[in-house]
RNA sequence: GUGUCCAUAGCUCAGCUGGAUAGAGCAACGGCCUUCUAAGCCGUGGGUCGGGGGUUCGAAUCCCUUUGGGCACACCA
């Protein structure tokens, strides 16, 4: 099977070849979900928009329209009700095919699209700065866009596009030099091999760059000498150039294990060191289309447009005193892109505070022809997590916190969670609960809209109660328990039934319907990039196969070959769940 | 100041290509475990969708206006 059509577009072919059956045109056959469950599954309301135009009454339309379908195989129950909203189920056995069509195919009928390269631009990690809260978002929502366009059938590159160049580095060069300088690194007339082994461990790094900052500010000479250790690396003096390497070394080291912790992957751990040999070309580039001028002794790149409502300033593509910026390396970064992939696509997952810069680079990069016409350039902006108090997120001594240490918190809520209620050994709840607290923090992230802020509240998020990531995964584990229970019994559900049957009660159809949405769905989320609707999606299959457990009794069925179509709907289930949170970022234990 | 996003139940959030009685979860209250994980299921109460105007047969949804907030507005990233 090549493609599984949207349930909703095989019902409005239905209901569009009878409008036009009865002279009406046929983009009146638009069919949604119902919002009244209570009276039916489906309906359509074109009779009403139809009314205008053909001055006649909408009920008399939706009569005409329902005596063409009410012998129709796919629809069920289809009734027209004032003022002229046409009413209808979908067939018990329509669903149970449908579903079954879903299960044979490896994307669960997902339409296929035409591939695209994208990269992806994410995570927003510095080199020698553990990651923090403020990192949080850009990893999650970014790691889980990855995965749904690599869904989708697209080539994605995944870059966190290390901040690992300019005067941080300097600063940790120029404080290394204060506490180590017997360091061959520092001796001038040293010319041997440097050292393989780096002259220091990642905590030294973490508290060096804090204090070396510090230092700067109030030390004008310090600061002057950290100037000249940035230029003399950025000019490739070697022995800096050996440090820097080693101070790049250890943290990608500790970052990686950090981004795995959470889940997180790269494809490509370029910095924006990588973009530096770039800028010359990019320079010719801007000076070849003559956009470059110079403004208030800074070179720039007029970005106004006609149509904007507000002024938008010119992008500064070097500095007074000639140095590179932001913009700077971010265009560089889309020449070697370029040349490296060639992308449809570029994706950017940061804080939406940077739309502005982003809208100037993206500006240039166009108007320069930096990226191709047709280049997709997107900034996904997400929006800032804040603490119960509504303000950005902080220890509770008002500092940032460490990712790592947010984890532990969830994690050891989750873990004291686990302990009084479930009596298992400790080991396996220190281990469930990491599972368990990757999923709140994701799921309580991703749920909501990424461009608007959130309240992160540990309390609610590690509490297992309602639309959260642990009562996904509880979901998924009551399924996995009685899939085990019945593989023990010896019987296979494919010797007993080709497929899933008609339902045979209400709960056992919702969740046949639920889950053939999944496509209607998966598209919905590609288009509009948003995790947060695949949330809402499996918190809603999710209910509809708590609802059907609760009503069935499956391993007590008499009745085997029920029984084995129970299995199947089972698995199905299970895979689209499974699905889903891989998609998320997370994965559900076995037992919890 | 200019621009931009936001405002929905006590709290946290969905819904926004206009449709019928605005939905969840938490919190409160009441049911359901000798039977597949009660981290579940079922039910009750709770709303002038910030205010005002307009378009429409119909507006939380579209337009205008107003109030209150977040954020951004050239040499940081």
């Amino acid at each position: 099977m090549d493609i599984m059509k949207k349930i909703l577009d095989i019902l409005a072919d239905e209901f569009k070849k009878a409008f036009v059956e009865c002279g009406y045109e046929e983009k009146y056959g638009m069919v949604s979900i119902s919002n009244r469950p209570d009276l039916c599954e489906y309906q359509c309301n074109g009779a009403m928009a139809a009314a205008k135009q053909y001055k006649k009454a909408p009920i008399m339309i939706a009569n005409d329209v329902v005596a063409k379908l009410e012998s129709n195989k796919i629809i069920e129950n289809v009734s027209a009700v004032n003022p002229g909203f046409i009413n209808f189920n979908l067939s018990s056995a329509y669903v149970a095919d449908y579903i079954n069509n879903m299960s044979k195919d490896d994307k669960l009928g997902l339409e296929k699209n035409e591939e695209k390269t994208v990269v992806i631009d994410f995570g927003g990690a510095n080199v020698a700065k553990p990651l923090h809260v403020g990192h949080l978002r850009s990893a999650v929502i970014g790691e889980s866009i990855k995965r749904i366009l690599k869904y989708a059938g697209h080539k994605v590159v995944g870059d966190v596009h290390l901040g690992d160049w300019g005067l941080q580095m300097g600063l940790i060069i120029t404080e290394l030099e204060v506490r180590k300088p017997e360091l061959v690194y520092f001796d001038e007339k040293y010319e041997g091999e440097y050292p393989k082994e780096a002259p220091f461990t990642i905590s030294e790094l973490e508290e060096i760059y804090p204090c070396a900052s510090g230092k700067s500010k109030e030390d004008e000479e310090y600061k002057k000498k950290a100037l000249e250790a940035t230029l003399k690396l950025q000019q490739g003096y070697p022995a800096y150039r050996a440090l820097w390497k080693h101070i790049i070394d250890v943290s990608v080291e500790d970052l990686k294990k950090n981004y795995g912790n959470l889940n997180v992957s790269f494809d490509l751990w370029k910095g924006e060191s990588d973009a530096d040999e770039y800028i010359p070309e990019m320079i010719d580039i801007l000076n070849a289309k003559e956009l470059l001028h110079e403004s208030q002794g800074a070179m720039v790149v007029d970005v106004m447009e006609e149509t904007d409502t507000k002024e938008i300033p010119p992008c500064i593509v070097q500095k007074s005193d000639g140095a590179a910026l932001y913009a700077t390396s971010d265009l560089a970064t889309l020449v070697q892109r370029r040349k490296d992939f060639d992308p449809d696509m570029v994706l950017y997952v940061v804080d939406k505070r940077q739309e502005m810069h982003f809208t100037q680079v993206f500006r240039v990069a166009k108007k320069a022809d930096i990226v191709k016409e047709d280049t997709n350039l997107t900034f996904i902006g997400f929006g800032t997590m804040n603490g119960k108090d509504g303000k950005p997120f902080k220890t509770r001594e008002g500092g940032v916190m460490r990712l790592e240490h947010l984890l532990k918190d969830v994690n050891e809520a989750v873990y004291n969670k686990i302990m009084e209620n479930r009596s298992v050994s400790e080991e396996e709840a220190r281990e469930t609960s990491k599972i368990i607290g990757l999923s709140a923090v994701k799921y309580g992230d991703l749920s909501n809209q990424a461009s608007k802020d959130y309240v992160f509240d540990i309390e609610r998020f590690s509490s297992f109660e309602g639309n959260t990531g642990p009562y996904i995964l509880y979901t998924i584990v009551r399924i996995k328990s009685i899939l085990a229970k019945y593989k023990e019994t010896g019987t296979k559900a494919d010797d007993l039934v080709d497929g899933i049957l008609s339902a045979g009660n209400s709960s056992e159809k919702g969740l046949m319907l639920e889950i053939s949405k999944f496509n209607d769905v998966m598209e919905n989320v590609v288009k509009e990039l948003a995790p947060h609707k695949i949330c809402s999606y499996i918190y809603d299959v999710s209910n509809a196969f708590n609802k059907f457990y609760h009503d069935t009794k499956i391993m007590s069925e008499e009745d085997k070959v029920r029984q084995a179509s129970y299995i199947k709907l089972l698995e199905l289930t299970k895979r689209v769940l499974e699905t889903e949170i891989e998609l998320l970022g997370f994965e559900a234990p076995d037992r919890m």
